[in-house]
Order: structure tokens, then C-alpha cells, then sequence
DNA sequence: GTACATCACTTGCATAATGCAAGTGATGCG
DNA sequence: CGCATCACTTGCATTATGCAAGTGATGTAC
């Protein structure tokens, strides 16, 4: 049997990247769990339209990516929750820059103004205190 | 008929850019436009090993949404030339930041080390750079 | 100008991924 | 105890992708 999905297809950095989240939902998970502080099933399964089963495929994937962490929620033995490993963290660049692309091209845009501003004022600032407020807690 | 397929799914700005080129294929065409000259069917079609049938609807796609233009080929009538557009060029810092992370996060990356350095040294003068050479003849 | 190669695609079909709706078992809660 | 909620599963229809083999227009060598 030959997996197609998610073999290797390039030597390119870029192309490993895509191979990770290189799909319609991976990134949109991540960018819960990045910029709008969810960790659970449910927050991730609400906002978006995906389909539980996609989404249990792809949390499950990106444990084993080492993008995230699953742990037990000690106040709620059904609920667990997900957290951004450092390799998740580091995804923060690549976030903020499709964000700001799309916030400049999508006519229509939902991006707060304040982002855009804070972007152009101080790329790195904005960075650093979207990194600040995901390592607080560790 | 409903279209599931390209059916906006999200007023996030990520959402957005998703939305436009959040598969496998599309951001690596445009990488290859922006990042390696590339600007002719059988080129795009040579390296990576996308389907042509894909590739001719991801290219179509892609002049649809404003980042490609589709010229003919003064010097040869069979071909055309796919350049990127402002959009497109705008993509580079996403680019740029897909390729650091997984030159960063990739055990066996094909990073080349130049990029990296350049990266590190300063990341404006490299986009500056990169956003240079596809200005260049325009 | 005839034969052949090359170009950008198409077409037909098999396989894989995704979407949808309805479960399921474990746990929380009144 | 009864019901709601949790994180998932399951079955199945629909859509996207991969693969191989065309196709017509054009270039090129003889």
C-alpha cells in the first residue's frame, strides 16, 4: 500500500513545510492555538466549519508533527488541551505575514485595524508580545 | 450545485489567504515564480511532481485571483510566460518565513546555508533583495 | 515540405481526502 | 438517577488529486 498523503515530495524547506500544514486546516488550528488562546476540541471544532472527524485527523497529526501538546485538563477528565510546542511558536512569522497579506488583499477583510498598525509600526514588537503572551504560562 | 471547494469559509484574513492558495500546489508554483525564475508550464510541471491536469487548474486559478499574469511567448508560440503580479510579490515575506522555519525545524532541510545567513543578518536587505530581482525587468 | 519533437494543456479513470450526519462511551452536573 | 457535554468514531456521499495516455498547435532538422 503506497501513502500518497504525506510523503516527502520536496527537498526544499518550503516543501517540508507544506508537507506539515500544507492543507486547509492545519494552519487554521494553529492559528487558534497561536493568536486567540484555544485549546480545546470543542473551541477548535466551533469557530470553523471543519468536520470533527478532520479535526481529531489533524490534532492527532500535529502531536505527531511536534507542533503541539496534548495534556489532560485536571479540572475536566473528558476535555484536554492542546498547546503550541516551540516548533509551533515559531511559526508565529509565517501567521502574522498571511495575515497581514491577506488583511492588505482581501477586500472584504475581518483583520482588526489594529493589527495592521501595530505591524507596520513595529513588526518585531508585535512578534515579541504575540510570543510574550504564549510562553507566560510556562 | 454548490461549490464547496473555494466557497469563502472565513472573514480572518488568514482565512483569506488560505482560501486563495492553502493547498498543497499553489504555494509552491508561486515560490517557484518568485523564488527561482521559473515562469513556463513544463517548469513548473518539471521539478515537483504535480499532476499536469493540477497544475493547469492551479495556474488558471491563480491568474484568477490576481497573482499571475499569462503572456504569450513572443519567441515561441506554443508557450506562455506566468509572471507574478504585485499580489504575488507581496507573498514573499510568507515565503521567506515558510522557508526559515523549515530550515530551522527540518532535520535533513535542503536549506541552502546562504539563505539562512542571509536571514539572520538581515531579513529586510533580503526581502529587499528577492523583491528586487522580480521588479528588475518591469 | 515532410517527419518528428515539444509545447501547453485534456481526458478518463482509480484513489485519496473531505464533508456531513449520526452515533458512542466516558464524565460532569443537578 | 437522568440528562447534558465532552472528545472523538463511523458510514457514506461528494470532491479533489494522481496517473497515464491522448490532442492539436507549433518548432525544428533534414
Amino acid at each position: 500500500m503506497v501513502r500518497h498523503s504525506r510523503a516527502r515530495r520536496s527537498d526544499c524547506p518550503i516543501g517540508f513545510t507544506l508537507d506539515i500544514f500544507g492543507d486547509r486546516w492545519s494552519l487554521l488550528i494553529l492559528r487558534d492555538v497561536l493568536t486567540r488562546a484555544k485549546s480545546r476540541f470543542r473551541e477548535f471544532a466551533a469557530e470553523e466549519r471543519i468536520a470533527t472527524n478532520v479535526l481529531a485527523e489533524r490534532l492527532e497529526r500535529l502531536e505527531g508533527a511536534g507542533l503541539l501538546t496534548r495534556a489532560n485538563d485536571p479540572s475536566d477528565a473528558r476535555q484536554f488541551v492542546y498547546r503550541p510546542t516551540r516548533a509551533a511558536i515559531d511559526l508565529l512569522p509565517v501567521v502574522v505575514e498571511m495575515a497581514y497579506w491577506g488583511a492588505m488583499h482581501d477586500p472584504e477583510t475581518g483583520a482588526p485595524r489594529e493589527f495592521v498598525e501595530a505591524y507596520e509600526a513595529d513588526r518585531q514588537a508585535l512578534l515579541a508580545g504575540m510570543r510574550a503572551a504564549l510562553t507566560a504560562g510556562s
